[in-house]
RNA sequence: GGGGGUGUAGCUCAGUCGGCAGAGCAACGGCCUUUUAAGCCGUAGGUCCCGGGUUCGAGUCCCGGCACCCUCGCCA
């Protein structure tokens, strides 16, 4: 028998054990339990001194992270979804209860009632009278001091890695407020929110390959949607005139940190705006984000940056593992600090990677043009010079189209460059099949990116509302080659226009990757609860 | 798809030149009424990712494969 098995066995033999005292080793219904959070900020006011209990009875519940059990006295520490809180279980207070604590095991969901008090270090201590077993752990968690560390078996058993790294909850706690706020901006600018088809006869909105699936009693093939946006520009005709979509969407293309198969964005249609309402619409809502997430993370990262740096400056004779990591939280220090100071001065500064990142409005506006010329030395309208610099950088330029070999040279000097936030405007028109085109050039179109640190964030138009030129272009994409082309044409989506779209603007921000920024998270994987992997064989 | 890295006990990790498979945590038995990753004594636990090869002998070297991570490519 393995050891996994072993240990997995004996925890299934307390649970019999349980069973056998008339203990119902998987709880059941447990009125009035407690935040730990709230615990803490009540346990502030009541002033108990070190060594006393308070009068005041509560209950508690959560999981069990520490046990340490000595003779007639033992200390558990206990985790719930705000935070953790020391259970003190003594022989006397428990009475016949106390054998229960030999059935317990690290990872045990228990509950407890009993009375606050503080140890004589001062440590916050609910002192138990009576314990319940909530759900007996079979398997146990992982290392205490570590937690769960292995990235594959991290994302496979996600459940493991929320309750053993509490800092991987925070990040989906912020998730969720960031989601909350960006609605809430939304709808306080007289927004409707909206849903619309994930499975779609016709794909389009985008440049992607599509998953495809079957409807069986309507025997067609449908796709899952690259993108909502043909749907709520229908939306426009119909005089909903502010909408917008929290949509999954799906895209049948490579996975790295920065992109996965399904992923969310957020995406709004403005009637009788344009893509500068669009700019400030961005700004709004990485504001309001901000204020949920990353202006509590810098202070919080700052303060166990803090206490990490001094504990490992403490230390006499370190190895080289802690200095190279005490070197590593000084430079992360540093950048927090830079963060910190920055919302001292009321800016919108928060920490991504290596940068300090400022989101305060109003961000840089640049023409696409303009960075071309600055970064990779060539003018957009010169195609033989544009040309001769894709050559340079090693870039396949044969049989592409000039605005194509453009984009590519733009990705490869321009985008590495963008790091401060920053709507790069007036894209190539013939790779912005949806866009309206700009009225003194119609080479350009009214189209912005928004990026940081080198991510694109989105993605918005002054919309193309005119049903002739729509659909010129979709014709025109349908039969081009390349990657920046839309395959299919839609047809309904044209006679939409053709009844009457107003003139809008419309915009789509990457959520996970805004998630990313404001949490400082390296990967997509980090901000998405469970992310794709091929499933495990065995 | 290319390049680099990783894969050893349930978890976190060592394993030197090719020579008996190791530690901490977790588990089990014992001691312990103020611990803070509790401590102390003792016990048990291995498909060294998989498959070949070289060798007297392979966790270690070679070849092939798998999974994951990073990176490039792809990717609005």
């Amino acid at each position: 028998m393995s050891e996994e098995e072993r240990q997995h066995t004996e925890r299934q033999r307390k649970r019999d054990t349980l069973r056998e005292r008339g203990l119902d080793p998987y709880g059941g219904r447990f009125d009035g339990v407690r935040a730990i959070s709230d615990v803490r900020a009540q346990a502030a006011d009541l002033q108990l001194e070190p060594g006393t209990r308070s009068d005041r009875r509560l209950r508690v519940a959560g999981r069990i992270v520490l046990l340490r059990l000595m003779g007639k006295l033992a200390f558990l520490t206990v985790r719930d979804g705000t935070g953790d809180l020391q259970f003190g279980c003594s022989k006397a207070d428990l009475g016949e209860q106390w054998d229960l604590l030999a059935l317990l095991d690290l990872g045990d969901l228990i509950g407890a009632d009993g009375v606050l008090g503080r140890t004589k270090t001062g440590e916050l201590t609910l002192w138990a009278d009576r314990l319940t077993v909530l759900a007996k752990a079979l398997r146990p968690p992982p290392e205490k001091w570590h937690g769960l560390i292995d990235v594959d078996l991290r994302y496979r058993r996600r459940y493991v890695d929320l309750f053993a790294n509490p800092e991987v909850r925070e990040v989906f706690r912020r998730r969720s407020g960031i989601i909350q706020a960006l609605r809430e901006c939304l709808l306080g600018h007289g927004y409707c929110e909206v849903e619309t088809p994930v499975l779609q006869p016709i794909y389009g909105g985008a440049a992607a390959r599509p998953f495809t699936t079957h409807h069986n009693t309507l025997d067609i093939d449908l796709f899952l949607r690259i993108s909502p946006e043909l749907y709520l520009k229908r939306l426009l005709v119909g005089g909903m005139e502010r909408v917008f979509e929290i949509s999954r969407n799906f895209r049948n293309e490579g996975i790295s940190t920065r992109h996965n198969p399904e992923f969310t964005m957020i995406e709004l249609y403005e009637a009788y705006a344009d893509y500068q309402v669009m700019m400030e619409r961005v700004e709004q809502l990485f504001a309001a984000a901000y204020a949920v997430s990353a202006g509590h993370m810098v202070p919080a990262r700052l303060a166990a940056l803090e206490h990490e740096v001094a504990r490992l400056e403490a230390k006499d004779a370190p190895d080289e593992a802690q200095q190279s990591a005490l070197a590593r939280s000084r430079r992360q220090l540093a950048l927090y600090q830079q963060a910190a100071a920055g919302i001292d001065r009321g800016r919108l500064t928060t920490v991504f990677g290596e940068h300090v990142l400022d989101f305060t409005p109003p961000w840089r506006r640049a023409r696409y043009g303009e960075l071309l010329q600055e970064h990779a030395g060539v003018a957009m309208g010169d195609s033989a010079a544009v040309r001769a610099r894709a050559v340079s950088l090693g870039l396949e330029t044969n049989g592409k189209d000039d605005a194509v070999v453009i984009n590519e040279v733009f990705e490869s000097t321009v985008e590495p460059r963008l790091i401060q936030p920053i709507f790069v405007y007036d894209y190539p028109a013939a790779i912005c099949p949806l866009t309206r085109r700009h009225p003194q050039d119609e080479r350009l179109a009214l189209r912005f990116e928004a990026f940081a640190a080198t991510m694109e964030l989105g993605n918005a138009y002054t919309e193309l509302n005119d049903p002739a030129v729509q659909e010129a272009n979709l014709r025109r994409q349908v039969a081009g080659e390349g990657d920046e082309t839309m395959a299919v044409m839609d047809e309904d989506f044209v006679l939409a226009l053709e009844y009457g779209m107003p003139p809008a603007g419309g915009l789509g921000v990457g959520v996970d990757r805004l998630v990313m920024l404001l949490t400082d998270s390296a990967s997509i994987r980090d901000v998405i609860l469970f992310p794709l992997q091929r499933p495990r064989s065995s």
